[in-house]
DNA sequence: CTGAAAGCGCTAACAA
DNA sequence: TTGTTAGCGCTTTCAG
């Protein structure tokens, strides 16, 4: 059985409250009888029962987590590295409350109640899948991932959206190219509207009129890429350069490109977002937008500390760099 | 603040007791009460707490998860969409113990224990790296995915990766190729030492005779299956394919292929392990075998489950079948 | 500076 | 069939 708080102070000869406090940091304990304390903590390797001690109303070190998207998303796995790190730092768990599915009959907040959960991060793209109401008002501090939410305790963290692609337009407009496409992500995810608005920035910036044919609706996916790519294709006076949402957008564009006999980038320029994995392996290998996902996950669990160790906190809106990885497919624009 | 016990207790008009004894599924209790407490949980939104319920002995529904890896592994996320589903049906979550680190001053049981866990998934591929005694003698019950250690409370799951590989050799022997090399992973691996022992088999099968220096030393990675490949083709009489231990090397052994001016698969074909997202992406698209991560998530919770809710089980030893997964690295051998 | 005792929300004997 | 009560492991007044 696991040790608990009596055997260590039972073996150091002082009451249990003793224990409590050394392991509180109370400093109203006699050096001598603390380092006693310590010393039996870890000879008996005693940690603290969490259960017990959130019960008694201290703090749970716990945090939750809940994904929109579902635990596939291509991200994820990136931003779990980057909260690893803050967790350790900051002495935390993560649980996921797998069992989450908002709606009716199932709370989520209760679920994070039940679970003495202290904060969540919620991550997701989409503002209309879900009803956040709930969690807003419950006043646990939240998180979320690229989802604009700034209200009660609840703050948010992205990239820099906006400015990245205005960046990435202006890449496009010195390689020369005039005739600029976009396919979007979902119309109404907080990404895509930054996105599309640094598209409409980078533009005016370059003395480029917008057009508005050359906007195509995607949804972030590969299929998507596809069909809008198509699309733009088809268009009396095609472009010649676009930048799309997403990598895997980008790599639907790449292929409808080449099925109507053009290569990227000598006839046409595909500039991606995210930099996954896959962008560096892809051939040509992607230009794109390098999002921090590492920065971000540890950056969430620094915001949502920060959220739960001082409630006086305005909830943050927090923004993290990005960066243009130049690789192959983009090139400048052919003399027409 | 949360609902508790008392307010249900208090709205129904019962005690706490009965309302407890309707949550746990008790009989002895009037089916009219019944019906009372459970209409005012479901308008309180009651969930009882789970520190609480695991403080007095009840099950904590908490499944703890460990990687001797790293979050960052390929495989990961896969891993996690199967366990979510399973984790769902049976009703646990899921705590990422993140402040572990093995050794001395840490207890990962202790941990486990603090947590109230009531079971733990290992995920590795390293015997040497941890030290898994502690957890064996804790009784704790446990799962390893890729490490065969089967003890105590503790199972395992795995590929077939023996067969797998073995039935690789058999799709190259039917193309006619004949020098047959290996790219392993970490030498001591579970897997590799299956892998390996399958690709002997397959060769046998197939008669053709084992030749030692056909096969290269390689850690799972793109830089080693890219050194690897370089040895290999430095041979006096090099081989004409290979079987790698992951799609990384595979991706590596092209990589060297090409630079020593030949192509892939007219000159030499190259078989992957894994199947990983982006196999289907580099080119030539490779020729890999698929490991079915999803089943692998999904059964190893419900293994776990297994083992937690049955006290006698014995430990299981779990395969999951594979799939070769034909795509366009490999091709026949050329006649010389 | 230390310890006795109350109580966090819940379950499980035991009484009624 | 229901309620009273002790106690899970811990923290925190409040006396000593």
């Amino acid at each position: 059985m696991a040790t608990n708080i009596r055997d260590v102070a039972k073996a150091a000869g002082v009451s249990v409250a003793t224990v409590s406090k050394v392991l509180n940091g109370y400093t109203t304990v006699n050096e001598q009888t603390k380092e006693k304390v310590l010393k039996y903590v870890k000879e008996l390797q005693f940690r603290p029962n969490q259960a017990a001690r959130s019960l008694v109303g201290r703090r749970s070190m716990t945090i939750g987590i809940f994904l929109t998207t579902g635990l596939a998303h291509p991200f994820f796995a990136r931003i779990l590295v980057g909260m690893e790190q803050a967790l350790q730092a900051k002495g935390y768990d993560l649980i996921y409350l797998a069992q989450m599915s908002w709606g009716k009959e199932y709370s989520f907040v209760r679920h994070c109640q039940s679970r003495n959960v202290e904060g969540v991060v919620v991550f997701g793209f989409q503002h209309e899948v879900t009803d956040f109401g709930e969690l807003i008002e419950s006043d646990i501090p939240a998180m979320f991932i690229d989802l604009d939410i700034r209200e009660g305790r609840a703050g948010f963290i992205s990239s820099d959206n906006r400015e990245a692609t205005e960046r990435a337009v202006a890449y496009l407009a010195k390689l020369r190219h005039r005739r600029l496409a976009y396919i979007s992500g979902n119309k109404d995810s907080y990404v895509d509207i930054h996105r599309f608005a640094g598209f409409r920035a980078g533009l005016e910036q370059a003395g480029i009129p917008y057009r508005q044919e050359y906007t195509a609706e995607g949804d972030f996916t590969q299929e998507a890429g596809y069909a809008a790519m198509q699309r733009l294709l088809a268009l009396p006076e095609p472009p010649t350069a676009v930048v799309c949402c997403s990598d895997m957008s980008a790599i639907g564009a790449i292929e409808a490109i080449r099925e109507a006999g053009m290569s990227v980038p000598e006839d046409f320029s595909v500039l991606g977002f995210d930099d996954i994995e896959l962008a560096g392996y892809v051939r040509p290998a992607l230009t794109t937008v390098r999002q921090d996902m590492i920065a971000i996950g540890r950056k969430v669990i620094e915001q949502l500390d920060a959220l739960i160790t001082d409630e006086t906190l305005d909830p943050p809106a927090a923004i993290v760099q990005t960066e243009l990885v130049v690789r192959d497919s983009c090139g400048p624009a052919k003399a027409d």
